[in-house]
DNA sequence: TATAAAGTCTATAAAAAAGATAGGGTTTAT
DNA sequence: ATAAACCCTATCTTTTTTATAGACTTTATA
């Protein structure tokens, strides 16, 4: 499952990508229209503007705005930067990579070689999935 | 990422495929192949018997077997059983509905369209891996 | 130019989940 | 009778997640 951590930034972009016509959207009018904290959410737009994915205005009148095209945010950047390894184990992990402890040789390990399979897999479908299949619906 | 207890299943489920030639297999020799704690595993067995994916034999000479068939044994199922859901939100979960506090309508969300198609896609490839997958490579 | 509104940033607290251990009970081969 | 093995439940510890706090900076505007 997605921690809310990744469910509230999906919910916050979707809240950007639906007013792009505003210049700026409050943190509060995000948190208030899904009953969020404020201060959790104030976390993950910080996070989501480091990456890339957000503008932000300080000051009076300022607030946070849509930088990317919905179409090129996928789920699985969101979730990754938000969740991390989107791989069902840390030995086929390809961006956080770790080995097994419990496993004695990678090479002839059957749960690694399958796992890279689902993997493979499961990215296919979270990469094709973008902010704007969410806001098409 | 999966659980160290789903993992620790899959490493169990597969030494005692590789040895269904032996009647019964003790906890201990897993865990020590493995190098994990005897107690933990012993856990993580009986919920895979009481599930039905294995059997045991009490008292001396005793120890667990495979009572399923390899190929009767997909992914999905040690997944559900050990770690819980698939899904990536509960409001799209099959086995574990339950609604998101911050989701106004779920008729209407996006995020639940989109997440129901990523659990259809993710099910798919999860129910058709099955220990079989593991043993063979 | 003072003020209030808004994001920035880091630290820490609280709650929940995961991981691990403990120990007495029951069954069974010998 | 004994030792080997699984059975079961409870509890402890550690880690991760969730949430909060508060001081700081920027900016519009009265």
């Amino acid at each position: 499952m997605l921690s809310k951590k990744t469910k509230y930034a999906l919910h916050a972009l979707t809240y950007l990508g639906k007013h792009r016509d505003e210049k700026t959207v409050l943190i509060h009018d995000i948190a208030e229209e899904h009953g969020i904290s404020h201060k959790f959410l104030e976390n993950i737009l910080l996070e989501l503007r480091k990456a890339g994915y957000l503008g932000s205005k300080k000051g009076k009148g300022g607030g946070y705005y849509l930088i990317k095209e919905p179409k090129d945010i996928p789920l699985s950047r969101v979730i990754r930067l938000l969740d991390g390894p989107i791989a069902l184990l840390p030995c086929v992990s390809l961006n956080y990579y770790e080995p097994c402890s419990e496993c004695k040789d990678e090479a002839t390990c059957g749960i690694n070689k399958v796992m890279i399979q689902v993997r493979d897999e499961t990215l296919k479908i979270l990469e094709n999935k973008t902010l704007e299949d969410i806001l098409k619906t």
